[in-house]
Parts: C-alpha cells; structure tokens; sequence
DNA sequence: CCCGGTTGTGACACCCGATGTCACAACTTG
DNA sequence: CAAGTTGTGACATCGGGTGTCACAACCGGG
C-alpha cells in the first residue's frame, strides 16, 4: 500500500534541477542545501520503452510515497524544524513548488495516505453485524485500523514516533484526528440513534481517540514491544470501564 | 484575573506608530491596514501623575490582556487567517514586533493567560482528599477549572468558539492540552502508585480531556446554554463508565 | 510526423509568521 | 542630572505557503 513506486525513466535534461531554489526574493548567491540525489534508487530501465499505461500528459518525476521516504530519513537526521522543504525537494530531486503538489504542507508528509487507510475504518465499522455492541466494535475496528504488515512495523514506528514526539507535527495532528474521530462518532450515532453532532458520539470518539495515542505513546516507549497488544490494553480501559481498570 | 489594565497614559510621540509596519523587504506603496486606533478606551489620566508601583524601566504601553481583547475582537470581525499580526499591532497601537513580546505567536493570543489557570488546577487537584475517589476528583476539579464568573461567560464562550472552530488553533491548542493533561496526569498517578508516563494516567488524561472538549463543544451549539451542566454531562460518560451511558 | 490536448514541473513573485539585533525611549533611583 | 533598568520600534532575514505562467513530456489522432 505504500511502495507503489511508478516505472522509473532516466530523467533527460535533469541538468538544471540541481539548484532547484524556489521562492526566495533573494537574489543571494545560492545557498546550495541538498546535494543532488538521484530522484529514485529503484532498478533503472536501460530502454527508453514505454510502460505507461495509457494516461495521457507528462509522467511524474517522483512520488508522495517516495517524497515521505526522503523526507521522514532527513527529519530524522536532522531533526523536524531543521528541515527545509527545499531539503526535501533537493533530496528528492524536485524543485520546491513540485512538493507542494504532493503534499499540502510540510506536515503533511509525516502522515502519508493516513486518509484512504481512514476510509477502511469507515468500511469495517459500517460492515460491522449489528449484534456486537458498540464498544467492543469500536475497539476491534481500531486494532484492525492500526494491524500493519509486520514489515511495515519499524517503519511505522518511526513515523509515529516522529508524528508523537515534533510538536509542530502533534499540533498539526489535530485536523487528522477530527477527520479519525468524525468516523468514530459517525458509527456510534448511528448506533445509539443520536445526531452525529450529539455530545455522546463525540465524546466516545474524543476518549477513543485519546486511549488509542495513549497507547501510542507507550508502545513508543517500550522499544521492542508490539503495538497491538498494548493498543487493545489502553482500548480496555475504556470498553471495560475507568473506574474497574484503577 | 483576566482583566487587570494597568494604569493608562497618554501617549506622547505617538506620531510614528500610525505606519507601523514590520518586515517586509518589498519596497511596495505601503498597503496601509488597520487604521490608527487609540490604545486603549479605557479612562484616561488628565494629569502625569506617577503611579508605578516604584518599578524601573519605562511603562509598557499596552497589556497582554488588551492586546488579546483587540485581537479577538479582529478575529470575530475577519477571521483568524486574514488576520495578519500587524493588523492585531497596528489597533493596539504597537509595533508588529512589540506583539511578539507579549505573546510568542499569533495561535498564542487567543488561550490568554492559560497557562496561570492551569496551576490553579494542579493546586486543586493536590489539595484533593485523599477519601475522594481518583475519577470524582477529576470530575470535581475539572468543573472547578471551567467555572468562570458570569460576567466573563460571553467573553469566554466567544474565546472557545473561536478555538474551537479555527483549524489553525485547534491545531495550536494542542499543545496546551498537552499540559493540561500532564497535571491530569500527575494527580492519576500519585493516587494510583503508577509511574507519571505509564499508560492508565496518560490513558485517564486523554480520556478526560477529550470528553472535556466534546462537552464544550456541545456548549456553543446550545446557544444560551450554561457550560458546566454539560461538562458535567460529559464527565459523567466516563466517570459513571461509557457503556452504562449508551 | 506534426498537432492539439493533457498532465506534471520549474522559475518567479509575493505574502505572512517568526526571530535576532541594535538603537532609542521612558522611567526609577541616587 | 547621571546611571541603570525595562519596554519599544525599525531593520534584516529566514522559511512555509500560494498564485501564475511558460515549458516539458506524454498521449491520441489526422
């Protein structure tokens, strides 16, 4: 789901890209940051064969999933805030304005296609047999929303950690969030009969929401623990109820 | 506590502020924003009495609180985003980087003197018998940290819709709720004999603060509603256990 | 093989939030 | 009045984000 990465081509006249500065009124002498990476690591086509799959207009140069690799590995290095988006683009090969069309903003690189995997939580919540109760529903939908290819675990785990621990990027997690818990509250008004706007959907989704970066937070911290488990422990203090969980 | 202006006085050399604009290298025709407001409305001071508290230095000009009762009043009347922090300075009759002494951002003005309330909290909550249940407490010590006096009900109803209705801020916010929920947090994990990072205080924290939050927004649908009979509500949910209140 | 339509990129120009620096204003105390 | 202290304003600079426009690269069809 993540490592679609498009046929590659031998990039012609790539010669200018390599002081792709956007912005900047400056008319400064260069201020040269990345160094020029090659757009792609993946297996070369010698051919210059055509493998499009009839789409018309010109191919992309990059990818989101490939731009989110680059630049997760710099704000690792290099920490969040120390990072320019002129980074990222020169790492990817890019000019600047070219990243802003794969990703709205710098923090939105972190989160990836966090959206469509939302809509599978929707999907499975909606598919969910009537006669489980809510809760319970709710904390099956969440462990599934949060199973990972155990190939993807370290990955992941990076990127929450990274996601967790930039306050710029805890910030900006908010707005995800709404749109996680809009799903949550959606299920459970249908379910109890109330408006999704009521305060009992959103006040479950709220404290979901909350049990699960709980969970989070401590799987961070337990260096080689997995996920789930403690996911569907912190789930369980609310489906189980606070109180009997002191 | 939220309205303490200090004395004013009358603004000799004050010629200059009208054009106060900061940065900005363009070379442009001025883009004159705000008009010249006066600093404050308040009462002014005929003669050049002195009345500081024998402080050194020179007075300051505004206040915090008047900076945030200008800008909130910009906000409601243009929007957050087209808010610009020159607009905020030029009504306050400062300089754009005069702001920024009184507050670190432009997200920072709107939560006020947050931070100071906060301690109450955590004072509350320390001061708390120790034969009061872990959830009651909360519950009691939360309402108590809502509870504003009646004449400052419109003024925060209008401080939270604002908050919680700009993306922007929603996003900001939750870094203050990040220490909100540490002093829940805290007090969890005394009582309980858990470490302050473990899963059940962070667990309670978020859980309380989002239901918190759901029942505030519940607040300013319900227009001429009182906030604390619905946060009592929303407290409820978790303190009496979520699925006895489906 | 050129032609128009389509899609992706790059350069340029700007806006605005935020930060560092420094000179200067205003006030208190001695 | 001088010296020390505190607040303010102007200047410069950085970086995220956006609109615009020309151009590149690919498609199909004539």
């Amino acid at each position: 789901m993540r490592s679609a990465t498009p046929a590659p081509r031998e990039r012609p006249h790539s010669a200018t890209t390599a002081d792709a500065r956007g912005g900047g009124k400056a008319g400064g002498d260069g201020t040269v940051r990345g160094d020029d990476v090659a757009p792609g690591d993946d297996a070369s086509r010698g051919d210059g064969s055509r493998v499009s799959g009839g789409r018309a207009g010109r191919r992309p140069v990059t990818s989101a999933a490939e731009l989110e690799r680059h630049a997760l590995m710099i704000f690792e290095e290099r920490g969040f805030d120390a990072t320019t988006v002129d980074d990222i683009a020169a790492a990817a090969g890019i000019g600047r304005r070219t990243f802003f069309r794969y990703y709205a903003s710098k923090n939105d690189v972190a989160w990836g296609e966090f959206d469509a995997h939302l809509e599978t939580m929707r999907a499975g919540l909606a598919a969910t047999p009537p006669d489980v109760p809510v809760l319970p529903a709710l904390r099956r939908a969440i462990l599934d929303f949060n199973t990972y290819p155990a190939a993807e675990a370290d990955w992941h785990r990076r990127r929450m950690a990274l996601i967790l621990r930039t306050p710029a990027l805890q910030a900006h997690s908010m707005l995800r969030y709404a749109r996680w818990r809009a799903v949550v509250a959606e299920f459970v008004a249908e379910r109890t009969g109330r408006g999704e706007g009521a305060l009992e959907p959103q006040a479950v989704a709220w404290a979901f929401l909350g049990v699960a970066i709980a969970g989070y937070e401590e799987w961070l911290v337990r260096a080689r623990a997995d996920l789930i488990p403690i996911l569907d422990r912190a789930l369980g203090l609310l489906v189980d109820g606070l109180e009997r969980s002191l």
